[in-house]
DNA sequence: TCCTCACAGTGCAGTGAGTGAAGTGAAATC
DNA sequence: GATTTCACTTCACTCACTGCACTGTGAGGA
């Protein structure tokens, strides 16, 4: 076997046990000794995959995040910004969607306390993406500063609670999100357009800016 | 000097002497042993008070959250429960803009890993306290709570762009947090009503409802 | 083919966070 | 004044995580 499959295989194979022993005995009872064994190595080199026990419940975080920084910015320059995000927002939360895998991770969430903490400092580095990409686009001054994170924490707002109905309730996340954000960028009084790309919101980092 | 209050400098003394050498040194630089004896008492004592190191960061967030579960269940019934959520938030940024201390907060935030995840998880609190009181109000099926935890993960979404605003580049939170939820709630057609108020929003829990 | 280097994984020793249990002394209660 | 409560201490322990020296194997060049 080569040395890049085998070093994928180790690492698939570790997120793996973890995820069997945590959901079978609990987070905090298992060890990460255990979780290795499960996988056939040893415990050192659970710590050449992963920086800590809850991580390896996030395997895939880092390769994600990555991916959806560079989707940001290859966003065409211009455009209605804040549709955009979202709508990549939604085929984010698609591609989560279809893996059953990532839905038993909600469960877990509420079970452990650091893997509650974990993930909701994953969804920041979503929001601190969103709110950077936002950021080159609209300017670099506190006032865009602050519209930038304000769009981006409301947007990574709306996909999680997407995201924890779809694993409490089993609502289909993408079309929740869909509503979710048509209703947030829509007025109220618009009426009945289900489009995302509504008109109003490209006006909102101008009339949040100096004025603040 | 009574239990009580010897219990509470104690308290007091652990969470000053944590601040004092997370700035100074970093917080993965400064021991449990460290802060303890800062304050004049051992190690084991320090875990009397808060559950982990980097709790020693929030030491009024039990009682902050408990607080504001309160004040939430006294909120009228039958008004504009979006409205009197976002209202009872900005109170509860004014009352966070008046301590200096905790603004040099948001400055450790972004230093440690282990500060930025607790951060992260805080709010979750807020937000779960906040969908728990909606739920209450609007009904507890699949199709409400996904709008109450929508409406709690925005509402502080909104709330922690302020703030953030506030640490970073010195903007009023109560200020920033107010135009934000009127510009959240209020329609971008609807012209310059300030109101925090808006009549809309009342409408939103019924259209999500069992549309859904 | 052989040699060398890179690298996945191991074993070991150490630090430090966090916990449980038993004990001490002072405040609270009777 | 006797007893109970409780904040705090001391000790012993588990376990997450790290640095370091080492091994074996696959990759690539001479």
């Amino acid at each position: 076997m080569k040395r890049e499959e085998r070093r994928a295989a180790t690492r698939q194979a570790l997120a793996e046990s973890a995820m069997r022993l945590f959901t079978a005995q609990g987070v905090e009872a298992t060890t990460v000794e255990e979780i290795a064994h499960g996988a056939g190595v040893s415990a050192r080199t659970f710590f050449l995959h992963f920086p800590s026990k809850a991580s390896a419940v996030f395997p895939d975080h880092a390769s994600n995040l990555q991916r959806f920084g560079e989707e940001l910015s290859r966003l065409p320059d211009g455009g209605d910004d804040v549709a955009d995000v979202c709508r990549l927002l939604v085929e984010g939360i698609r591609s989560q969607a279809d893996s059953q895998f990532r839905r038993g991770r909600y469960g877990l969430v509420a079970g452990s306390e650091a893997i509650r903490e974990l993930d909701a400092r994953t969804d920041r580095d979503y929001e601190d993406a969103v709110a950077a990409h936002l950021v080159g686009r609209w300017g670099d001054d506190p006032a865009h500063r602050l519209a930038a994170q304000a769009v981006a924490n409301v947007a990574l707002a709306v996909a999680r609670a997407a995201l924890v109905a779809w694993g409490r309730d089993g609502l289909d996340p993408v079309a929740t999100a869909s509503r979710l954000y048509a209703r947030l960028v829509r007025s109220p009084l618009a009426g009945a357009a289900d489009d995302l790309r509504p008109a109003p919101a490209e006006h909102l980092p101008p009339r949040m800016g100096p004025g603040l």
